[in-house]
DNA sequence: TCTGGGGTCCTAGGACCC
DNA sequence: TCTGGGGTCCTAGGACCC
């Protein structure tokens, strides 16, 4: 077994238990609260008076009452009465898992952030891993504990995947393996909706399929998968098979493809006039954000979901690769006459994609004098905004408005620094 | 006081070109 | 003037993840 694991690489998935709640917890802790929110029936949960009340982390006591994240706050009451509830506090969230992030990388130069709870760190050229990572990853997953005030499970294997799956086996506070080897006595026996990528819809056509353990899906005929899962039931075979290579990318070193920011209004919008105030704030972070990542945007969607919760889009290429605010905004704005369908809107959306560098700007000739000043303007809002706050300065528009200037963004984006640094 | 927000990838049909 | 077929782009929608 050593000399196996030092031919192959070692990488690691760390993933903090509960995270949300756990960083709560920590914080009230050294804010002098009496209790540990991890030791009760708890939650962190958005607010319901402005919709925005769902399930984001739960403590092992409210997952035993069969709370479940995305749950309403509604239903996790009638599951749990004495509940208690957590507002989220996303700057929090970003300064933890920072602190997090920088303890991995005095460990190992090749750490990558999966999201805001989860990093990969790969270990194979690290000397004090090497003969007993198991060992180490003990050792580590502590130290975490000590420095920081919070559990982590961590999964070891030879790839991203496989470290991911095995750091979702037992939780809180584990350290697990999945190497190819051990996957017909690890993986195999487990039921198949916990297999990654194996979700909401997956799970009720396999079952009817005759399939209710990983093992059933990884001596599956390939041919019958095929026919009735096509590409993506030969990739989940190959999954449980631990053969990864033609599965679904966990490599988030790569560009970024898109970006983009949606919100569910406090209450549903019937006028027309009261979307585009939303277009025009959502337009404003989003491009924001597309600014600091010194790129442009050749295609712009624009997605409505109505009070019956179904969602509807709408698309166009832009003529031209852009991230000018007022662009941006009035082909939004456009996008939305095309496709609403006049019903009350419950929330909308603004995306931009097909990025490219904005080291060279198309010109037109005719506009070219526009386009510059309008260039300084974005770059003078985009300071101000990024030194004073998001909403210091605004649109004669939002002065009356009961709508905020900018619209969108939680974690990443509340930290300006971050946004900064980039700038 | 009932249901978030940020992403990625895949599929399928139509347009258009050769 | 009985009508194919491949390739690529565009668009809408749906699946999954955290």
């Amino acid at each position: 077994m050593k000399n196996n694991l030092t031919e192959q690489n070692i990488i690691m998935h760390v993933d903090v238990n509960s995270a949300y709640l756990a960083w709560s917890a920590v914080d009230a802790l050294e804010n002098g609260a009496k209790i540990d929110y991890r030791q009760i029936a708890a939650i962190v949960a958005g607010d319901p008076k402005t919709r925005h009340g769902i399930v984001l982390a739960k403590s092992m006591a409210a997952k035993k009452c069969g709370i479940k994240t995305a749950d309403t706050i509604f239903s996790a009451r009638q599951k749990c009465p004495q509940l208690k509830i957590i507002a989220p506090d996303y700057a929090l969230y970003m300064r933890c898992s920072n602190a997090l992030g920088e303890l991995l990388a005095s460990r190992s130069p090749l750490v990558e952030r999966f999201s805001v709870d989860e990093y990969f760190v790969d270990f194979s050229g690290v000397k004090a891993c090497q003969n007993d990572p198991i060992g180490y990853a003990h050792r580590l997953k502590d130290d975490i504990y000590r420095r920081l005030g919070f559990t982590v499970n961590i999964g070891i294997s030879s790839n991203k995947l496989l470290a991911k799956m095995a750091g979702d086996f037992e939780k809180p506070n584990k350290v697990h393996t999945l190497f190819k080897s051990e996957i017909a006595t690890k993986l195999w026996p487990l039921p198949i909706g916990e297999l990654y990528m194996v979700g909401r819809k997956t799970l009720p056509k396999l079952t009817a399929l005759g399939l209710t353990t990983v093992a059933d899906l990884a001596t599956v005929d390939k041919n019958f998968i095929a026919r009735h899962l096509n590409k993506f039931g030969l990739a989940l075979r190959d999954l449980a098979n631990g053969e990864i290579d033609n599965f679904i990318s966990t490599d988030k070193d790569g560009p970024v493809k898109g970006v983009g920011n949606s919100t569910t209004l406090p209450f549903d919008i019937v006028a027309k006039d009261e979307a585009y105030t939303v277009i025009l704030s959502l337009s404003e972070m989003v491009c924001l954000r597309l600014r600091s990542k010194m790129k442009l945007a050749g295609r712009l969607s624009l997605s409505i979901k109505g009070n019956d919760f179904k969602r509807y889009s709408h698309q166009k290429t832009l003529s031209q690769p852009t991230d000018d605010t007022t662009t941006i905004y009035r082909a939004a704005r456009q996008l939305f006459d095309e496709a609403w369908r006049g019903d009350a809107i419950r929330a909308l959306g603004v995306r931009l994609s097909n990025l490219t560098t904005d080291d060279f700007y198309q010109l037109s000739l005719l506009d070219y004098q526009s386009l510059e000043k309008r260039k300084a303007l974005n770059k003078t809002i985009d300071q101000l905004r990024l030194r004073y706050g998001r909403n210091s300065i605004f649109r004669a528009t939002f002065s009356h408005s009961e709508f905020a200037p900018t619209k969108g963004g939680t974690a990443d984006m509340t930290n300006f620094a971050k946004l900064k640094s980039q700038l």
